[in-house]
RNA sequence: CGAGGCGUAGCUCAGUUUGGUAGAGUGCCUGGUUUGGGACCAGGAUGCCGCAGGUUCGAGUCCUGUCGCCUCGACCA
């Protein structure tokens, strides 16, 4: 393995300060600005780029299983948002109200969308009659604006981008499969395309989205050891549709309320990609999403036949991969540190010994590792690395994950593993609110969820000690 | 919303204690030399000192207010 220096002196240290090193790697590589609105960030080419590569890999799987995408209000009116009262109730604190139309004070005041669920539950309303319409498989790729009081680009941003799934389901079952199945839509993808291992499970009451029976939730780990949740699929039973009248003629010709749920992936997920795999020296991002996959660099461009070897090089990756070659007039090395501030996966060094050779050197961003790679094997030499620098990437993180998941039976081992270490501690809980309030005060851990794959550490709660129902992982959260 | 910190050149910041010509590094532009890990030399451009009031002969500096940003809590995707 290459040995890691750290080449950028304008970066903060990760291991210095976290928080620091993040924003400093949001700003430098380019992937975002701060806007003159508090909270509300100006996302640049490259890091929307991020998230159109995310968007595109989605938007296909989600098509693939049936959704359809539609596009629906920016603004709801009061009185729409009333009608589910834990709904309201959740997210009233947070909207912001258009309240004039030019000169004119409204009579109703409109609400900025904070998610959707009203207006598609009013627009189902309109369109279900009978069970012959159903399912009913809704996306929308959108913003939406949350009067947040602490803000980070991306991680929590007053307004930002994602896609929201809404569906309707004839019996309770297809509609739990749904939640469950989109749920694993995300976690496969933060998986296989994001390099990103999370764990899946349910969260508890006092987490659930407001309005649903059940919220359900992929949770990875971030490199300084806090949760971040990746994305959320909620089933909310029948209880959106008896508020908004949503009512279908079913087959045995009565009249029945169809059973929902809702799914949700933000850009949020582009500061967990950030803080999963990053480093010192920036960005490192998985090849899927990343908008440039290979950089081509020049060495010595000045000397015959350089540029346009890089250029015939370029071309012919470009079949495959998003390849870029920087022929400015940097030097070489400025080069190397700004692609590594992108996270650019693969770097092609080409110079005038490598064509007398007929090779290129090939350098992973990870750990700097060089290959030496003929051309006539170019492009199966990239697969191999590309895949085996994605495969390196998940196991860092797993890794890292690994070292930072802890057990615990007793509140004293809790409240001494939480004050010594930042991650994950698995402990049983037993059900009660009581209990989740109490390790919040004592321990400062909240209930990231109750993952699928349980694991009996003990009969009785960790807080307690009456009989446990779950195991239930518990940490810090972003 | 609480506690703390900060707003001066595109960026990072010094200058504020003790009021008196607006500064540095970096970036940017021009020309030349360079180019296998953020090159070098020479020349050049760039400021409503966050905003609004006030004190003063004079305010980047003192006072009042206000807006914004960052960090940590509380709340949340």
């Amino acid at each position: 393995m290459a040995e890691q220096k750290k080449m950028v002196e304008a970066i903060t240290s990760m291991d210095v300060d976290f928080a620091k090193w993040y924003t400093d790697i949001v700003l430098k590589a380019e992937l975002v600005d701060y806007s003159s609105v508090r909270g509300c960030m100006i996302i640049r080419p490259y890091g929307f780029a991020i998230w159109e590569n995310i968007q595109k890999i989605l938007d296909a799987e989600f098509k693939r299983l049936g959704h359809e995408n539609v596009c629906l209000p920016l603004l709801i009116p009061e009185s729409l948002l009333q009608k589910e009262k834990d709904h309201v109730a959740g997210f009233a604190p947070e909207v912001a109200w258009v309240t004039h139309g030019g000169n004119e004070k409204l009579n109703e005041r409109l609400c900025i969308r904070p998610t959707s669920e009203t207006l598609f539950c009013e627009h189902y309303s309109h369109i279900v009659n009978s069970y012959r319409d159903l399912p009913k498989l809704y996306n929308q790729w959108c913003n939406v604006l949350r009067w947040e009081k602490t803000t980070r680009p991306f991680l929590r941003s007053m307004e930002f981008l994602w896609q929201e799934g809404h569906t309707l389901h004839e019996t309770q079952q297809e509609a739990e499969a749904e939640t469950q199945q989109m749920l694993n839509v995300y976690a496969d993808f933060c998986e296989e395309h994001l390099a990103m291992p999370v764990v899946r499970g349910r969260k508890t009451d006092k987490e659930k989205f407001a309005g649903a029976v059940a919220t359900y939730t992929i949770e990875a780990m971030m490199h300084d050891g806090k949760a971040l949740q990746s994305g959320t699929s909620h089933y909310f039973g029948d209880g959106f549709a008896k508020a908004f009248d949503i009512i279908f003629q079913g087959r045995d010709n009565t009249q029945q309320y169809p059973h929902q749920t809702s799914w949700g992936l933000s850009t949020r997920l582009i500061g967990g990609i950030i803080m999963t795999h990053g480093d010192d020296s920036g960005l490192v991002l998985p090849p899927s999403v990343a908008p440039i996959q290979i950089v081509i660099i020049p060495v010595a461009q000045h000397k015959e036949g350089v540029l346009e070897a890089s250029a015939k090089l370029a071309d012919r990756l470009k079949a495959k991969y998003r390849v870029k070659l920087d022929d400015s007039d940097n030097s070489a090395g400025w080069k190397y540190s700004e692609y590594e501030m992108k996270g650019v996966p693969l770097r092609l060094e080409i110079g005038p010994r490598d064509i007398a050779d007929n090779q290129c050197v090939i350098v992973r961003r990870d750990n700097r590792q060089k290959y030496f790679v003929k051309l006539d094997e170019l492009e199966s030499k990239i697969e191999e690395i590309m895949s085996e620098y994605k495969l390196a990437l998940y196991e860092k993180a797993s890794a890292n994950r690994a070292a930072k998941t802890f057990s615990a039976t007793s509140m004293d081992e809790m409240t001494k593993i939480a004050a010594e270490n930042s991650g994950y501690i698995n402990a049983m809980w037993c059900g009660e609110l009581e209990c989740e309030l109490a390790i919040k005060d004592k321990a400062n851990l909240s209930s990231r969820c109750m993952p699928f794959n349980q694991e009996k550490l003990a009969e009785t709660c960790v807080c307690c000690g009456k009989p446990a129902k779950s195991m239930v992982v518990w940490g810090k959260s972003y």
